[in-house]
This record gives structure tokens, C-alpha cells and sequence, in this order.
DNA sequence: GGGGTCTTGACCGATTTGGTCAACGGCGGT
DNA sequence: ACCGCCGTTGACCAAATCGGTCAAGACCCC
């Protein structure tokens, strides 16, 4: 890809960044149109290819980007966390999950477009780039359990269980509407905090309510 | 749409729905081919053409069929608990998965069409098929609270708040995989039945575990 | 006004699109 | 054996869309 592609403002490689994933999130990698990414963004298509040589390379270099952003956002997390020394399971997991959605704001579109790309069929991603996030997943659930005080927990209640729920429902949410606003996001993210709180309320020990 | 479709044998109008439903789960009205819905089915597009007037007909069909077989089963699924006199929350919860799950055997991709057509926008579905929608999707839950037994459960929680965070995980477990066959439907089922145990055994009062 | 950079929009051949239609094949009746 | 019927096919159509190219424009600083 054109190297001049990072000397453009920051803004315009989001702009473009955003409005490929935001089509490419909506529909295959076959069926999303250079086209429909350049009009989203609009700019013209000639653009796009100036910058990516073709569609194949434009999409691989998003997936890359996007899981670099996770892991960015997420290394910050773990950082103010560790600073702040929060170690409660589920206030760990809301201000994780404001992370999330502040993510959602800055690039809509970014979550539906790696989860499209990895659950594809006849993927155009490389192995080594499904193994990047699948590592990437396993590390922020393990690297989260590690660090929370998972003995406020009622007996027999699997601490991972309850992560895999709750971040099934907000994928469910997430799927529902195809959030992309900042209303919508806020939203979502209340309820959310609902079922976190209804958790947290029954599934910890009495003495550490 | 041509009335003779009616008459075919049954698996025959199974096997052009489902394909149809399946690609059109798959991505948006407008991105979906006519070619790859009779390829999925081993038809010949004329054919599709012979029994539908054209896409936009067999779409709007199609949702309304989706809708009636949704409801049909509902009811049978309500008539049996009835008839077995069950009130209980969480059985209730289970059986009826239970149900859902034949029916995504019996029909893969009718659910991600539904939500598909539902949520999308520029939506080609007239404002009364979404409505019913929402009457049924209304009804079901109504229906499946007021012959619930609620008051096992512990003070202050909300069962629709239940209802709706175990869906939401149902959704986004399908939303994850796409999940067709027997088997992968089995393996999600049994996941979702961990959860809604988790639940039952901390959301209801202790005498009634 | 010259030189450089970002950007455009017209343009290409190839493929795919929704939709049509004449003709085929198999089968039941006679 | 021949007919008529009916579900079905695959070639075919004009139109749209596809990925990708490229010469020329727009804008800037020197």
C-alpha cells in the first residue's frame, strides 16, 4: 500500500478508515463496492486505489489496523486500571466497557467489520491474522480475570461464564440495531449496566455488596 | 406470486424458502442475487421467476411466512405447556429454546432474515409486515411472563430484565456464528442452558431451588 | 508561473444484475 | 404410440455494476 496514505491528516485516514469498515461490516467482502466506501467517505474511487493498491489489500490492511487499535485501547485500560488499583470484577468490566463504547463513537463500524471479516466464509484473511485475534480475545478475558477479585463470587458461580454472557448480550445489542450514533451507543450501554448490575447484585457474596 | 408454488410438494416449497432466506440473511435485499438463491437451492432462476413475480414479491413472502411459522410454533409451543400445566420460569424458558432450536433446524436462517429485514434500512418491507412483528415478538414475551411462576424469584429483580438479557446472548451467539447445522445449534443450546442454569440458581429465592 | 501533491471523474473491459422466454422432459391419460 | 400438460431449464437480454486505470484538474508553497 501507498505510504502517503499515513501523511494525510488524521481526520481524512479516519474518514476513509471508518466509512471501508462501516461497508465492509455490512455486507462481504464479494459484495461491499470500492464504490459504496468511496461515495460513504466521499471521496472518489480513484482515491482509494491511489492509496490501496486493490480491494484484497485495503481490507487486510483494516483488519490489521483494527486490531491494533483494540489492543491499544485495551493496553490503556489495563493502565489507568492498574493505576487506580481497581480490582472489583464488575467495575472493572463497566469502565472496560465504556472503553468499548468510546471506541464504538471514534470508530463505528470497527467491531461488526472484525467480526464479519473473522466469521466469513471464504475468508480473504490470512491465518496469521485470525491467530492475531484470537489471541488478542483470549488475552484481554484472561489478562481481565487475572486481575479481579473473582473470591467476592458466590461459590460455584464460573466467573468466566458471567464475562461470556455479558459480552454476548451487548454483541446481541449490537446486532440488533447496528448502533452507530453517540445517543444510540449511550443507550445500548445503560441497559447494559442493567444486567451488569442485576449480576453483580446476585451472583456476589452478601458481605461484599 | 404464482399460486401454483402452493401445490409443489412441501419440501420443495421448504427447500426455495430456506435458500432464499438463507441468502438473504446473509447480506441486504439489494445485495442479494436472484442467481445465488436458486444456486443454494439447485433451481434455475427462471424457475424462482416462474412462482415470485419478481425479488421484491418473494422477499415481502417470505416475511410473512417467517412471521406465521414463528407464530404457529409459538402457539403449539404454549398449548403443550399448558396442556403439561408447567410454570415454571425457567422451564417454561428452556422448553421454548428448545423449540426455537427445532425450528432453526427446520428453517436455517429463518431468524437472520427476520432480523435482517427487521433492522434494515432503506427497508423494502411495508410499515404493516413490521408491526406484526412487533405484535408477535410483543405477544410472546407478555404471554410468557403472565404464565410464569415470578414470584420464585428474589426481591428486586426483574424478570423481563431475565427474559431479555438470556435472548440478547442468544442472539449474539448466533449472530457470532451463523450457526446452521444440527450440531452447531446443539453445542449453542447447551451453552445457553449453562447460562439460564447460572441464572435459576442465583436469581431465585432459596426455597425454591 | 512553475513544481509538487492530493484529488477527481470520465473511462475501460469484464462480470453480474433482474427478468424473459422458447423449448425440453417426463408422466398420466387415451 | 401419441397427446397434452406442467414443472423446469438454460440460453439470452439490456442495463447496471464491478474493480481498476489514468490523464487532467485543484490547490498549495516557493
Amino acid at each position: 500500500m501507498n505510504q502517503k496514505f499515513f501523511k494525510l491528516p488524521q481526520e481524512r485516514q479516519d474518514l476513509i478508515r471508518n466509512s471501508a469498515m462501516v461497508e465492509f461490516g455490512g455486507g462481504s467482502f464479494k459484495k461491499t463496492s470500492a464504490d459504496s466506501i468511496a461515495k460513504r467517505a466521499g471521496v472518489s474511487k480513484g482515491l482509494l486505489f491511489h492509496y490501496f493498491k486493490d480491494k484484497r489489500e485495503m481490507y487486510l490492511y483494516l483488519f490489521q489496523y483494527a486490531i491494533d487499535e483494540c489492543v491499544e485501547i485495551f493496553n490503556r485500560h489495563i493502565l489507568k486500571n492498574t493505576y487506580f488499583k481497581e480490582t472489583d470484577f464488575f467495575l472493572i468490566l463497566e469502565k472496560g466497557q465504556k472503553v468499548k463504547m468510546d471506541m464504538v463513537r471514534r470508530h463505528p463500524g470497527l467491531f461488526r467489520f472484525v467480526m464479519r471479516a473473522y466469521y466469513e466464509r471464504d475468508s480473504v484473511l490470512t491465518p496469521k491474522l485470525r491467530k492475531k485475534l484470537d489471541d488478542v480475545l483470549a488475552q484481554t478475558t484472561d489478562s481481565f480475570l487475572a486481575r479481579a477479585d473473582l473470591y467476592k463470587f458466590k461459590d460455584g458461580v464460573d466467573p468466566r461464564a458471567v464475562v461470556r454472557l455479558l459480552t454476548l448480550s451487548a454483541e446481541g445489542m449490537l446486532a440488533e440495531t447496528g448502533a452507530y450514533t453517540a445517543e444510540e451507543i449511550e443507550t445500548l450501554f445503560l441497559e447494559y449496566q442493567k444486567y451488569a448490575q442485576m449480576l453483580r447484585q446476585n451472583l456476589y457474596k452478601e458481605e461484599y455488596l
